[in-house]
DNA sequence: AGTTAGTTGAGACATTGTATCATTTAGGGT
DNA sequence: ACCCTAAATGATACAATGTCTCAACTAACT
């Protein structure tokens, strides 16, 4: 599993605490607060500390398999595999996935230029929805 | 001037503090956190109020002149006309800014397809720095 | 199974963000 | 230039969010 490999790969253990707020946000399938990865991670693990969940949240961040992502009501956190196109209303927070990306084949060449290791990256489209689109004409 | 423009087409008023939140960010050329934009804007306003940097940078994302950005160590504001495209190292958060953009055309496709108005957008790049790459290694 | 260092959970604590409200101020009308 | 009014501010109290410490627990290796 993803998990495993990510945490073994950097020295981690694998625990229960770390596979229930992965498992969390997996199931949720769309970005979680903090306080949200907690609740449903309760489901499967009642006594699950609130510590815990920032200390595992920022682990997996560090290794690579979650995202965080600002918005109106502080950051969120989404399994860094899924929704990472997307167009964002800069008014209301509403969003909207999209299915292709211009920014794929960049890897080689910015590894290249900077050194860098590129795993994945983040594509977002600001502006507004066309609800509040309609709202601001007048 | 850009500010005053954004403000006054959305209804709302040109102030003291929104002027020196805004010219903060400008100043700093980085993501500054709330505190830290605190902390520059009594500068040029030593009675600035924290509730009121809040409520500025909420208004400044809503109006669309600076975005937010979480990382390490909380979420940052940075003017939404500079930095949308970087590296950012997810071990050490490390940055490091780029040039060339593969996404710009797309805000007009976007627009039919969505009805979304696009105004900006930001493109990061996730992965090792250099540094956290090598010391991965073993 | 035994050993041990990484990890956890509880709770105190610190920081960050929000609500309330009296006072001030921007901006339009006169 | 002066009023007027609603918007905005700053102080303060409060709530939520995030961090630290430490004794107890457990994953992983032998
Ligand atoms: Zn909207
Ligand atoms: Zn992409
Ligand atoms: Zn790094
Ligand atoms: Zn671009």
């Amino acid at each position: 599993m993803q998990l495993e490999r990510q945490l073994r790969k950097a020295g981690f253990r694998v625990t229960r605490a770390r596979r229930v707020v992965a498992a969390a946000l997996a199931t949720a399938g769309r970005p979680l607060s903090p306080a949200e990865v907690l609740a449903a991670a309760r489901r499967g693990h009642p006594g699950l500390g609130r510590a815990t969940v920032y200390r595992t949240l920022n682990l997996l961040v560090r290794v690579g398999l979650v995202v965080p992502r600002p918005g109106p009501g502080g950051v969120r956190y989404s399994l860094a595999s899924e929704g990472m196109h997307r167009l964002v209303c800069r008014n209301c927070g509403a969003e909207r996935l999209l299915a292709d990306c211009p920014a794929g084949g960049l890897a080689e060449e910015l590894a290249r230029r900077y050194g860098f290791q590129v795993e994945g990256h983040l594509l977002e489209f600001y502006g507004l929805c066309p609800d509040c689109r309609r709202r601001a004409k007048p």
